[in-house]
DNA sequence: GTGGTCTAGACCACC
DNA sequence: GTGGTCTAGACCACG
């Protein structure tokens, strides 16, 4: 799994490696029971202070999507997978909701969205 | 021009404030030349603190859509709407990009989107 | 004479008006003597509050440059020409220094003002 | 880096401050990358407000010299560099063009301006 | 009355 | 520790 960090970004480091793991999990590239680096080596890799990275770990647990065993490490728990998948669905919508407000306000039309849906869709890499 | 904030939101006041502004000239219902509200009333109006709104008007200056002059007035400037309407729409693009990424990875088809684009484009008050 | 007024400028009103008057003065346009408009007149005619050109007229007087007779209007007066000619060249050395020390810290070298000198003062209109 | 802020001139403090960052950013004592003294370090060396320091990183930010990282500092940042350059280099050229105006207004040749370069730029520290 | 600047505090999220 | 936001005052110049 890859992690890429922007020290720019408005979003705080420790959302962006965080929302990267959810996506992994969602992709299929974790999956339950895969034993996460440990928050030391992880910091290591990826240049960040381990108390960041331990946030992470916390949160994924505080969600249900990580168990940590004192000694052993951090292993992914799909038990809320669902709950993970249908919050992430109602994201889009709330999002979509807000390009579309947006997109009126600056007089794009609902045929320019379609259009823009169409090609952004194929060209996603 | 009515300004709604919201004391909840994670959008910091000013921006709430700043971005309605916007809106409201975009939407032509602020037109080149119209004075806007003193720093003072207008705080006093939405119930933030005179520095909020002075922000608010300092940053519109800097961003070329309203010019103050001491002992008169903030007035609007539209010397950069075509600018401003530009980068806006290009921020439409950039947002539904991130949607559709984020659909992508929930698993979320062309087609749903294409109806939720449809549907939410009419309820759109 | 002609007073240009720019709202957009970050010069005060009234300062832009007394330096317009005094260049006229300098130029030779008004001379020791004349009558100058009535505040009111003045005013309407500029487009600018009464105050503002009532000001004007007080700092030019506080200046030596004018003299009010009640009832009978502002007039030119000449005393302190020469204070003023040597003040206004003394201005423009203190400005000269401003602009090359500018020049220096932008990379600008002699011969380029040099050049600069050359070329501005023959395009002046 | 030193800052020397003068209490008396009609220049704002935080203008004054943001204008030797720049100097020393366009001098080469400061480069790409460099960590700036923390709002609260730097405005305790100098004396001003928190707030005033705060206000100079903003606008650097805003004009795309430095970058700030909640949490991290506020980093120099060149991205702009040669726009900087460039905008200041024409801000060289129109003062010299206002300076050149009134020296003509108040009778001096361009001769005498030639020496005035001449010398003052030898002299300047 | 207006905007422009500055101060001295506070609380928050992030690292 | 860092920056980001917000508050409630103050004084000034300008119109």
């Amino acid at each position: 799994m890859n992690v890429i960090i922007s020290y720019t970004s408005d979003k705080p480091l420790y959302l962006q490696i965080k929302d990267q793991i959810k996506e992994a999990i969602l992709k299929g590239e974790l999956r339950d029971g895969d034993l996460l680096p440990s928050v030391r080596a992880f910091a290591n890799d990826i240049g960040v202070s381990v108390l960041t990275t331990r946030r992470v770990y916390d949160e994924l647990e505080q969600e249900g999507l990580a168990v940590s065993q004192a000694g052993r490490g951090t292993f992914v728990s799909m038990g809320n997978l669902e709950l993970l998948r249908d919050s992430k669905r109602r994201a889009v919508e709330e999002d979509m909701q807000k390009v579309i407000h947006h997109a009126k306000v600056f007089g794009v039309t609902k045929e320019e969205l379609q259009k823009m849906v169409e090609i952004l869709f194929e060209e996603e890499e």
